[in-house]
DNA sequence: GGCGCGATCATGTCTATACAAAGGGGCAAG
DNA sequence: CTTGCCCCTTTGTATAGACATGATCGCGCC
């Protein structure tokens, strides 16, 4: 071994390891020697080894139990990080010419069946909400119909900002930027209006997706983005319970 | 301090210190205090401040760099985990009961343009295939249509097994464990003999997810499967930037 | 034979210390 | 003013040692 390579030691042996398990060198429910000896074996002492077995454990490959020691965990579900992007980027990415059109700005308070259906708290029900819809073009077609719902009372100043010109999602995330989503993906025939504004007919299937943000426990914003379907993919990559994955949305087949 | 809490001090801390960042008290950019001083404040020792720092970086909240020190990090775009669960579980998961129907199975060579779709690679142009088609019920429902080819080079067992009884997804995760997957979803208006199959209208929109897995560099299965819209939906959930997170197939809106 | 309790063992956490590496800042030469 | 070099600050990694925690095994009592 004249090569002494620059990479740090404990990362060095967690990716032997990983290759010994994802190469199948070591099957699912394979025990491991102990931390002692591995970090014998390997030249280190006890606090490396750790660290790149602690490690391992949080990727998912190891389970580590304290008396019983370390074995190689069982195959997972399937799981994939879909990354849903800001639609000027994803339009970008296709090379695309991008623009931002507003329908509609309103403000009003929701009924209270509109808020139960945002999850809001009963309490706060007089919030006071921006209602917002507009189109996202590519080169000039419609590529995305977007209706959202701001609560004025969780971002109270979306009032002062002009959404003919920010894009309501840009905006929200670079002033708001700790939140949570949570996320659902449906494939619907897309009617009526919405059919009309996108430029498509009637009943074509579209992509639509569901957001609602919140921070903390008050909802912010809650969006409605349908994609026609044959413009739009979804893509997500999976690696070994990695957690450096990518995706992003991508043109027709 | 009458209560030693259970938890380990620097998983503590590390909650703290994300709290402070996704409330906004940290907002991004703010410069941190360098480790030692945080670790005489906190009352640890540097390795513990480390550790929890370092975790915080690894999960994205904070950037350090040598010399410059710890910054909190700027919002990135929304990303999420999506779990695609092995459908007999996404059944079970709505409280029906779930039944399998093998349609086809066909062992075959597939012509180069199939292959160079699947990229493989051009060398083993002339690997057997096996190529099945089924439906997945829930309550005597069809509620998915499979397509699928298995690579009999990557997966020789694959012809030993009685796909009219074992679904080739249970299958392929548990004799097959460590691979990795790539994944595209899709609306589409189904037609032909999809629509037939599902027993549903031509035109319904449904969801595609296309899935190639991998192991290594060679293919092993690539899948299609379509989900009537009215009776599927995808959903994921976001946390910022943390790794666990959770989400299935559910019921209709 | 069954139950409970303590011994034992593997991992989990924390500390103090040491040196390495990277990235800025400043100084000096041109 | 620019360029190039050295030094210093801050994080990154590694170590040995110590104690905590939790789970299991097995002994002894009933």
């Amino acid at each position: 071994m004249t090569k002494s390579d620059a990479r740090p030691r404990h990362s060095q042996i967690l990716d032997e390891i990983r290759a010994l398990i994802v190469e199948g060198h070591w099957p699912p429910g394979h025990q491991l020697a102990r931390e002692t000896e591995l970090a014998e074996q390997y030249g280190v002492s006890r606090m490396t080894m750790n660290k790149a077995l602690t490690q391992l454990a949080q990727e998912g490959f190891l389970i580590r139990r304290k008396r019983r020691g370390t074995v190689v965990a069982e195959a997972r579900s399937q799981s994939a990080v879909l990354e849903i992007n800001i639609v000027a980027d994803e339009v970008a990415a296709l090379g695309k010419r991008y623009a931002w059109q507003l329908l509609e700005s309103e403000t009003r308070t929701l009924a209270p069946f509109e808020l139960r259906l945002l999850g809001a708290q009963p309490g706060s029900v007089r919030d006071r909400v921006l209602v917002l819809q507009g189109l996202h073009y590519a080169d000039d077609a419609p590529f995305c119909l977007e209706t959202r719902a701001i609560n004025l009372a969780a971002a109270p100043d979306a009032e002062t900002v002009d959404f003919t010109v920010d894009v309501p999602g840009n905006w929200l995330l670079r002033s708001l930027p700790w939140t949570t989503a949570r996320h659902s993906v449906r494939a619907i025939n897309v009617t009526g209006d919405d059919a009309r504004l996108l430029d498509h007919a009637a009943g074509t299937a579209c992509l639509e997706i569901l957001r609602k943000t919140e921070i903390g426990d008050t909802w912010v914003t809650h969006a409605r983005l349908i994609y026609p379907g044959e413009t739009y993919q979804l893509t997500a990559e999976f690696e070994p319970r990695a957690d450096a994955v990518k995706g992003s949305g991508r043109t027709k087949p």
